[in-house]
DNA sequence: TCCTAAATAAGAATTTTTATTATTTATGCT
DNA sequence: AGCATAAATAATAAAAATTCTTATTTAGGA
């Protein structure tokens, strides 16, 4: 359980039960759909607003707080800001899960190759996961 | 101009001077999202509809004749399939722009880190492009 | 040329996202 | 601790994006 209270106060946004519980559900599941968070968040918020979240997503990625992961033929996700890495997601159980990946030099040479200065990539691997890997079903 | 006639054929679609259309603008623009695709496509078929255009990308989708883009901070574009590439995009001009890199060796080791099986990945470098880093603007 | 299943256009219905506004609340200041 | 004020929230409306429905048209095979 971190200090969600501090982490929004370091990025200079104010702290309200709602905010924190958002952080909260992310903390706790790492990546949460929009839908998913309103389903789980009206848990301990019954009469929170869906704009409510939109509008803190939307803050919190301003303030790089949270990042988007856009997920491959599914909904986006949201995860808080933390080093730099990857994803996989699994197409049967639809886990997504993160993994650290070193891609500084494909970077480099894709930049010098460009001309591009990059300082942002998002790089999803899609596959079975072990789990999925078992069961026949 | 390729014979969209035939890539149509070959995925078992029906031929019809829509789905031609689409494929045309597809093949000129690279990577178009469904709003631009509409307003491109009405200066050949005024009436065409938008869900035409939805359903359309979709069918498409499944026989593996287009691929989704999903693009950060954008709209989805759509590409016809090809040999599997990269995409690179500039956050200042937002043009999106294809790359060759080979992934496999990374790929590979994340494979066998995780247990994953990979059958597919979407690798996205946001930056700015050599045109935007030479204007000022 | 004709038949039939599929595709299209048009528009309705849903779903997703954003905007508006009255009320409540967090926070700095006394 | 209590107050003032700017910001956050809830509720709802509005807008945008996507999907569904249905009558009509069309592609492709017989």
């Amino acid at each position: 359980m971190k200090n969600y209270e501090l982490l929004l106060r370091e990025h200079n946004l104010k702290v309200t039960p709602q905010r924190i519980g958002i952080l909260s559900v992310l903390g706790d599941m790492g990546h949460v759909s929009i839908e998913e968070l309103f389903t789980i968040i009206r848990k301990d918020f019954y009469s929170i607003s869906i704009a409510t979240l939109y509008k803190n997503i939307s803050f919190m990625m301003e303030v790089n707080l949270l990042k988007e992961v856009k997920v491959p033929n599914g909904k986006s996700k949201y995860e808080i800001l933390k080093d730099e890495h990857s994803h996989m997601i699994c197409k049967k159980c639809e886990k997504l899960e993160d993994v650290k990946v070193c891609l500084d030099s494909i970077v480099k040479n894709i930049s010098e190759k460009s001309g591009y200065m990059f300082d942002d990539n998002s790089l999803v691997l899609s596959g079975i996961c072990p789990t999925c890997q078992k069961g026949t079903v």
